[in-house]
DNA sequence: TATGAATGAGGGTTCATTCAT
DNA sequence: CATGAATGAACCCTCATTCAT
């Protein structure tokens, strides 16, 4: 890599970056381009030769965070072992809201701004084989688990839709509880959907 | 009611429907107040009269709006008479659904905007009782079917985000499938989380 | 005086009370007329039946209440029976510098818009012959005293001028030199100024 | 200074001048900032590159214009070479006041909105180094006349004081006497009050 | 590739004043 | 006399985007 593609990619990473830690401590409607370049250090005419405008870089932060956090989820639970895979369903759901609890920002980012569409185009993009790996072993191991194999897409979207707003709302807005006391009818709620 | 209270009613009423129809047809982002009071035929300064902002206004039409639906869904369902209250539940979420699909702009508003917090802002408003004897209404039905009776709001909370959350992807984004071939998917996890 | 009298004047005087509290707290530019009107619990209109506009009713208050204080300070000093007449003004000074310092935002509002034509105005009105006794008295002090008789008005025209831009710099600025510390020196002037 | 930097300063003095003029003609309160930018040529928000708002700019026209006064005033008696520095002191007045006869304008613009404070941070500028060497020749001067040497700023502020103040009253409101009638008068209280 | 000065449409908001009631 | 809803001009300020350098 020349010294100008490294500079290149050093200047896309700080716009990537402030932009990031703008969206999560203004709000995206309060970040200003001129904010997100004045950070990252740039001139302001050099970010519209990375991005489009604001929104796509607000995309493309949402897609890498949130594939960094189903990563990182997925890892921390594969090695388990459950018997039973909704119990590992379960802990991945577990662990992705104990983090979100730490990082209440990201998830008011992702949920606003988080639709299927995005996913599915982080799903097929080529540079993020893992996730698409991810997400069919979570089919894999529902169908194992006795689910009706023809309808695993929409099921599985069902519950990361649920999951996600009861997320959004339980943390943010403590409504109609707090996540914790949320938890166990969550999680029983999981398992009556994903029982045979 | 005197003329002059009449002429009041009147101009927030202008505003309001103008308001709704630029919301609908623009979207909220798009929509200026200039464009709101234009189109009511009043003067800028009224709106500010009757409206903080317009997302005071926003928030009341939402409210209005879905008020609005869930009665005409509760009104066409209440004297179906289904032995099992689960079908009623279900009955309820088709009468909504099929309402949404002809309807697809007011989902995009209510679903980008509704929060719980406002939704339960409704319920407690003294001029919208009906609206929270349907929703007293639906818990009571869920108990008689059963259902662990600790944690009704909470379930019944769940059923609505999700409810939600596959409406608007799927008819809006036809993710993960259109509406029609979600239902039926909808429908079994419902019958399933509400299940003793 | 009728009722109906009564009930004007108390309107009036509802209006320059609140007014008067406003333009102190919030300052001139950012008292607006609805709010006087709002303090007064009287309507937008009535404003104007008794005012013609902010600043009307901005120069009826500086009149009366630097009248207030003037007639105040001379009351003061009157009986003091100094053998000089420059101690009694100096007296007279120390008095209303005194009251400033604990009356700081009238300092203020009288200062920005006090000027020497609304002076006039206050003396020459029917209703304040008690000030303008007070403004001849001062001027057959200092007469007596021994001042060039022809110069009298110019001389007790700066000497107000002078302290009243010497109390606007010191007690609110603090500039160049707190009041208490500007006093002796200020004095010291004002007794050089009105020496043969 | 490279092409761009010229224009830079190009537009800033435009700005400055439309500035200067429009509060000459019509009054701070009613120039707009619209009004500024028609007049000098460039778009709005080239305005806000360079002033913060309406009174950022007035500040700077103040200073700008009462430094320029002062310098001419400065160099016009400087050479005089008067036995008694009183006699500079009030030569260097009288110039100031036959300047500020022909410019009524600037004077109402300058003495409604010159505080001390302002007046010091010209002083202190770094760009305005000649104004501190002005300011520090007149105590010098004040001194060597024999006038108590701890208070010279004090006294000099009071002289500045008075001076403004009369200035502003005599050639603007013809009050207590038109300038020409003041002066003498003036200059007599001047000698006194330097006098040892 | 990178810059950053310049743009100017457009948004939100205020508020003195009027006038029908 | 009193009201207060309605007006709409006026104003400030932001900011995404362009383009000459």
């Amino acid at each position: 890599m020349s010294k100008l593609e490294k500079n290149k990619e050093f200047k896309e990473k700080a716009l990537f970056n402030s932009a990031y830690e703008l969206f999560l401590n203004k709000g995206i409607r309060n970040t200003a381009i001129s904010d997100i370049v004045k950070k990252a250090g740039v001139a302001k005419g050099t970010f519209y030769l990375y991005f489009k405008d604001k929104y796509d870089i607000c995309d493309k932060i949402i897609i890498e965070k949130s594939s960094e956090l189903i990563k990182e989820a997925y890892n921390a639970v594969d090695t388990d072992g459950h018997s039973d895979y909704t119990e590992t369903i379960i802990a991945f759901t577990d662990y992705i809201i104990e983090y979100l609890k730490q990082n209440v920002i990201l998830l008011t980012l992702v949920h606003k701004n988080l639709s299927w569409g995005l996913f599915k185009k982080a799903i097929e993009d080529e540079r993020n084989k893992e996730i698409e790996f991810i997400y069919e072993d979570l089919k894999k191991g529902l169908k194992e688990n006795g689910l009706e194999s023809q309808d695993l897409d929409e099921v599985l979207f069902m519950l990361i839709e649920l999951i996600g707003s009861i997320c959004y709302s339980s943390i943010i807005h403590k409504e109609p509880r707090e996540i914790d006391e949320m938890k166990p009818i969550l999680y029983r709620m999981i398992r009556k959907m994903v029982k045979k």
